[in-house]
DNA sequence: CCTCTATCCTTACGCCGTACGGAGACAAGG
DNA sequence: CCTTGTCTCCGTACGGCGTAAGGATAGAGG
């Protein structure tokens, strides 16, 4: 299921998305009351080590307290809400990108490369792939990732509406493949066998249930009567080696269409 | 959030999937016990039409229950619980696609129609987009739509490894986009006057929050600086409108990188 | 009739997010 | 110093969730 975030003051949000105003992590200079033992960060790390660890079906505000020894409620003191601190670690997360890609080999290069870092970033931290895309965040750092990209993406030349399309299709593209990737892992992780068992066993599984597959659903028997070839120099299980290939050749029809449009 | 589907037994799962076996909604002939009064297809109904009408956070076994008069608890005679029953709804609206397409305009055209009518599903049924990708449902009608996109792309004459890509880069194309259509939706919803509005207002926000914005975000600013123009003709809100254009475009650029591959 | 099985419901458990209000720490004003 | 006001942190509690366990009941086969 998908993990929904913040519906609150967009005001609010955004103040903390930007740091901006007086967080109460901040300096807290001169003012009563105790000072504050937990920070923002702090609390939107501790948040992302357990999403890290455990998945975000075990993302609670009990658990994020737990692991700084406070309470649940004690978070509420720097955060609205559960869907505010999702906003955040979403946002803290993409700070882990480069802002800056060597364009010498070319925009095509730096282009892949950066498609390749957001994809490996999924896939350290694969909760982000289950926070819904329905909703904008609008912290810094996706905006830092946004320019980075533009930045490759201008020597194309290309003029504004094209290049948002672009950027619009690399975003989804990028995603929708990370989850292709983390689904792959995570097949292999449930059956703790291996993919290519799992792959055999849910291939059973149909012949099973469905015997007329073949008749009902001809091209995609004909797609799978030749398996991507296994290539024992990559790493990796063989569900990620094929996924991985398709990205790389995924991203190339979208840069040649790129570079049709130019 | 990202919703969860089922983890637990595949092959029940897969038989529930494809009716296959003694479903508790079948024909029940001459079993002892009362008849069922329910069939899985009405439980798997009411869930759709509560998480189309309410959406994705109110869909509770109770409601899915309540909607047909039971209790939560009448639906696990049928589903194992809700990831299944997930399962379930997300095949279920699957069937709405249509399984073939006049190829007779050329393949481009009709894969065109074929990505426009998957969005329309997808905006038609939102909460589609919050069920996590991470994991695959393998339903009937999943392989259905499969199907029929294959047989409109196999006219290229592709091989099967760049068609596996193609593929996968259609259907991460589509569910992005149709989330960002999606969220320009609810953006206007939320506000209720509109989403030129809420735009506006978020950029005041930014600009409030973040008053370096346009020194540390300057492609971002380029990119911004002429929006797409408003054209009257076109019915639905400013952003979808503008998200719609950048719909054919992404998809044409797809179709393009697939035109130079053959 | 009895018996066995399948449907449906009641109850209950342990989670969740979070509203509310109290206890205590600390700065500023007197 | 004490008082006051404010802020942090937590204890408690409420209403929701998914669902395990077991009881009541309906109906078919003997």
């Amino acid at each position: 299921m998908a993990v929904f975030a913040g519906q609150g003051d967009a005001r609010r949000s955004m103040a903390l998305l930007w740091r901006a105003g007086a967080v109460p992590g901040g300096d807290a200079g001169g003012r009563p009351g105790p000072k504050p033992a937990l920070t923002l960060d702090m609390i939107v790390g501790a948040a992302i080590a357990v999403a890290d660890e455990h998945g975000m079906a075990a993302l609670s505000m009990r658990a994020v307290g737990e692991r700084l020894g406070r309470t649940a409620m004690a978070l509420y003191t720097y955060v609205p809400g559960k869907g505010e601190l999702l906003d955040l670690m979403y946002d803290q997360v993409l700070a882990e990108l480069p802002t800056g890609y060597d364009l010498g080999a070319g925009w095509r290069a730096a282009v892949s490369a950066w498609a390749r870092d957001l994809c490996e970033l999924y896939l350290r931290h694969p909760w982000m792939l289950q926070v819904s895309q329905v909703r904008p965040v609008l912290g810094p750092n996706e905006y830092a990732m946004l320019d980075t990209l533009l930045s490759l993406l201008r020597v194309t030349g290309l003029d504004r509406e094209p290049l948002r399309s672009l950027v619009g299709t690399l975003f989804h593209f990028v995603r929708g493949s990370a989850a292709t990737i983390a689904e792959s892992r995570q097949a292999e992780a449930a059956t703790g066998v291996g993919d290519r068992e799992w792959w055999l066993d849910r291939a059973g599984s149909l012949q099973e249930v469905a015997p007329d597959f073949a008749d009902r659903f001809p091209q995609v028997v004909w797609l799978d009567s030749v398996p991507p070839p296994p290539r024992p120099a990559e790493p990796g299980p063989y569900l990620e080696q094929a996924a991985r290939r398709t990205f790389q050749a995924g991203l190339d029809l979208i840069l040649d269409g790129a570079e049709a449009a130019r």
